[in-house]
DNA sequence: TAGATTGTTAATCGATTAACAATC
DNA sequence: TAGATTGTTAATCGATTAACAATC
């Protein structure tokens, strides 16, 4: 069944509402909808989309939903991750807790820099670029992150797809464009200037 | 004048790829397309509800395009921002280098851990979390940035708001709401799962 | 039964894009 | 003039949401 993009979007939403809460009984899409401030009735057309019940007049039983989603999202595997980068930003994305709760898991950090080379981060040793193709291959790693500085970020896509990377998020404050893999940016000026526009939005309505 | 969600979204992508280019020079609605991955009658239309004006024929001059987007988004003066958390993500925020760049400059780090307060992170000291309303006070600071731990992320959100914060970016894994600000989220788990999804699906229709 | 809530329809709203006249 | 590209229209597509019958 196709699930519509705005739909995948927000189930990740919906699974950290409902890790918010205690792991028996019920919730109604009302209650859902508050927590991750949408509509409630796009929470039931979205939990319809994904095959979840709920019961009327009860709501839907939390346990049940929560495999429901991850079903949906395809998180019944664990997923090895391939960090690239272990600077500030790849060692804050390696010592970040949730990784593991969704299914993925730190395969290896990866790194130019000698000085950088061996250290560890998190309870994983920092390897060099040169291993990236055995990596992959080795650990069958199916997701990279990028975390280098913005300059080698387009060629390190470039070697990510060519090893058999087909999903890749770029933390690198630049665009990479790889045609055999989905790229997803994470930039954080993106995000400011976003805020800044409603901002001045706000201040001219006054 | 309105300019459409869908479309604020996509102008901080233009502006990243005009930086890529020469000062000078013109650029077609279907250069810019290709570099930012959308379709070019799309960039027509996001220009031309910014108001830029291309000429037939030839298209957009760089640098009046990118005055024109700047305007639009409001970047034009400087915003200074505060990062509560200086953890491994704090720092690798406060190190990123984009942020005078596009008109951001960070006026404060806060933190509760005595071992980090007084700190330097790239030329800025470490405060105490106790400063978080004097600081927002005395430098007029209208975005915070939440890099704490999931635990105190709501806490946080709430006292920047409280402090007069309108615009809020979580970083935290965590649900954060804050009724009299705008908050928005960026979470690395969330961006897996929807890349998940997609791995799935392509797998799927092999 | 009365109250609550789902599941789904259908209307509405918003976003995308092909197409093409205008014009450099 | 010929080629290129904008600016805008109108068609299409996709997403949201109010409303309500179904039903626990």
């Amino acid at each position: 069944m196709h699930i519509p993009d705005a739909t995948v979007a927000r189930l990740p939403v919906y699974l950290r509402c409902l890790a918010m809460r205690t792991g028996t009984g019920t919730c109604s899409s009302e209650d859902l909808a508050r927590t991750a401030g949408v509509n409630a009735a796009q929470v039931r057309k979205d939990l319809s989309l994904v095959g979840a019940q709920g019961v009327r007049g009860v709501g839907y039983e939390v346990n049940a939903l929560r495999a429901e989603i991850r079903q949906a999202l395809g998180l019944t595997h664990d997923f090895p991750v391939v960090i690239v980068g272990a600077g500030n930003l790849g060692r804050a994305l390696a010592s970040y807790g949730g990784f593991g709760e969704w299914g993925f898991s730190i395969a290896a950090i990866l790194d130019v820099d000698a000085r950088r080379i061996g250290g560890a981060i998190g309870g994983t040793t920092v390897q060099a670029l040169t291993d990236l193709e055995t990596v992959v291959d080795e650990r069958d790693i199916e997701i990279g992150i990028i975390a280098t500085p913005s300059s080698q970020a387009q060629a390190v896509g470039e070697r990510l797809a060519a090893a058999g990377v087909r999903s890749i998020l770029n933390f690198a404050p630049t665009v990479v464009r790889v045609d055999e893999a989905e790229v997803r940016v994470v930039d954080l000026s993106t995000e400011l200037q976003i805020l800044a526009y409603h901002l001045q939005k706000s201040a001219l309505e006054q």
